[in-house]
DNA sequence: CTTGCGCATGAAATCGATTTCTGGCAGAGT
DNA sequence: ACTCTGCCAGAAATCGATTTCATGCGCAAG
């Protein structure tokens, strides 16, 4: 691979001139154009290293999550990748398996690779990112909040709750019961604070918590909970579930009891990209999470561009997809 | 962020010396623990930058694929990044969108980048590797093959493709269409042909081929494909998918239609992770995609290590996981 | 006692860019 | 005619590690 230098003693030129053809400043046209043509000829690619080394900063962009095999996160994941790249930025995508070890690996990672930012869905609200605001990389919370003053995307997750439930209550279902991801991941709570506030509402229920279980965001987690909930004396007719992974465990074990919808209510908040249901059986509570995405790399976009606003928290709501009409986006 | 320069200073000696320390090479003890003590109270961590500019190698690994929200890909991409983390290194996940371009453009940052390696799903044929190879960077190809002499990872296509054909056969169905991905993309193709093999060697139909169709790898080809099958004068009684998501569209469609399987029999090439269908419909003929990213890496990672042996190119063999039994893994 | 070998260590070169500093030259203002 | 301003371009410093080269020292062999 060609250096500056080479380029240089081709074009009969300093390297510094070369650098400047580069990074557009006052060179003459004439020896713009020699250094140009010269660069074609070695195929000249300048090195990232020497520049992230010299500059302190990279191209590069940490996009850190929890669990890369969820549609939900693949689906923002998208949506990031499709703004930074665009911006010239590439994405180093890191899953963390929802361990803060991991996690606080990928971020000593960023940091000392001059990462120009991270876009960060936090395992829990432990996460440590001292060693990144001393360093003033910028970063963006999405889904999940941080104990820290930066920016943030978040869902408007006690509403999509509500409106899973009520959806749910106002078809006729009586008991509607929650499952939910662990109580200290502030989604899973929150939502199921938006079945509670539902429920209490609509009335009828001695107990709703009886009805609401905490477990953990995925498949197999529906499949249990869905299991244990039904054999109870008197099971829920009907069930939010508070993800998609979520959802599709409880379907699965709805449809291996013979209890496809609408013999049990199914509403799910976040979208079930793969599924094969027919679209009517099934409430689903949309959530942008490619939106969400493009959100989170605008707003890291504009922190890398030198904005020193103070910190921002955008909440997205979300569109509820009655189970008569729903139609896959 | 301190630097070696600042460690060398508080223990006392050279920045040689502070770097020895870290790399296992010759330092007497009692100065080996000088600098371990400076490093801990400065919080020292070597810049990856500055030793990748000195090697001319980093800890990244370039993971290059068509389709970051394909589950099949982020299954392979799963197992990509369990191996290399184990082994210290990062991902950079770029998404092709199955464009050259896009895939040219992340491919010359894996070199200026000086990524150690690639894992490449090539978006088709033309895909050049030539300043990779100049550069000695190692390259695996999975689940598509390049023109180039590098190490591989693929499936069995074929024989998955005869496979989800013959169980649909036996289970009596007459009239077995294949829908399949464009016929340029070579995993399309071979499966197409296992379909092929499998329906001539059964016999019975007069023109096997008015009953593939070429489409694209998404669901919405699924949709379509299975919609202009179905009002053909004699349409199948029975679809094989070639891959996850035209299963996905195929089996919405025909459930639309009220055809919802056994009614018209359906084999789907490739995991349906989110499927929230009763297990005993669908026949599925399973990729191991997480076993091909780990396959991937460790062959990688051991051609990073200095192996110098001829290319080699490892077939995975698939499962088949016929309706009756299917049990999600 | 001397020569030599090997090990620990520091000084300095190196990787390949960017950027500061400095000088030269041309055109404008007095 | 002389100074001043401003632009262009090269020399050299810089980013922070690794690595080569050179040196000094201790110990063993002759």
């Amino acid at each position: 691979m060609a250096t500056i230098y080479e380029v240089a003693r081709l074009a009969g030129v300093s390297p510094a001139t070369v650098s400047r053809v580069f990074n557009g400043t006052s060179v003459s046209a004439e020896k713009a154009q020699l250094v140009r043509d010269a660069a074609a000829t070695l195929d000249f690619t300048p090195s990232r290293t020497a520049r992230t080394l010299r500059t302190q900063t990279s191209e590069l962009i940490g996009l850190v999550i929890p669990d890369i095999e969820n549609p939900y996160f693949t689906e923002m994941a998208r949506g990031v990748e499709d703004v930074l790249q665009e911006a010239g930025f590439s994405v180093v995508l890191c899953n963390t398996d929802a361990q803060l070890e991991k996690e606080a690996t990928y971020l000593k990672i960023a940091v000392s690779a001059n990462m120009a930012g991270v876009i960060l869905a936090p395992a829990s609200d432990h996460t440590n990112l001292d060693e990144l605001i001393a360093r003033r990389r910028p970063v963006v919370a999405v889904d999940r909040s941080t104990g820290y003053d930066v920016d943030g995307v978040m869902m408007a997750n006690k509403p999509a709750g509500q409106a899973a439930t009520e959806a749910l209550l106002q078809a006729g279902y009586q008991r509607v019961a929650c499952i939910t991801g662990p109580q200290e991941i502030e989604t899973a709570y929150e939502r199921a604070q938006g079945w509670r506030t539902a429920v209490q509402r609509h009335g009828g229920l001695a107990d709703p918590d009886a009805y609401l279980r905490y477990s953990s965001f995925r498949v197999d987690g529906g499949r249990d909970t869905v299991a244990e909930l039904m054999s109870l004396p008197e099971p829920p007719d009907a069930i939010v579930a508070a993800n998609n992974l979520l959802g599709v465990g409880a379907l699965q074990e709805l449809t291996a009891r013979g209890l496809t919808p609408p013999r049990v209510g199914v509403a799910v908040i976040g979208s079930l990209p793969f599924t094969t249901l027919p679209p009517e059986v099934v409430t689903v509570v949309r959530l942008p999470a490619r939106h969400m995405g493009m959100t989170a790399a605008r707003m890291l976009l504009e922190r890398i561009g030198g904005d020193d606003q103070p910190a921002r928290t955008i909440v997205l709501r979300n569109e509820l997809v009655p189970a008569a009409s729903r139609v896959d986006a």
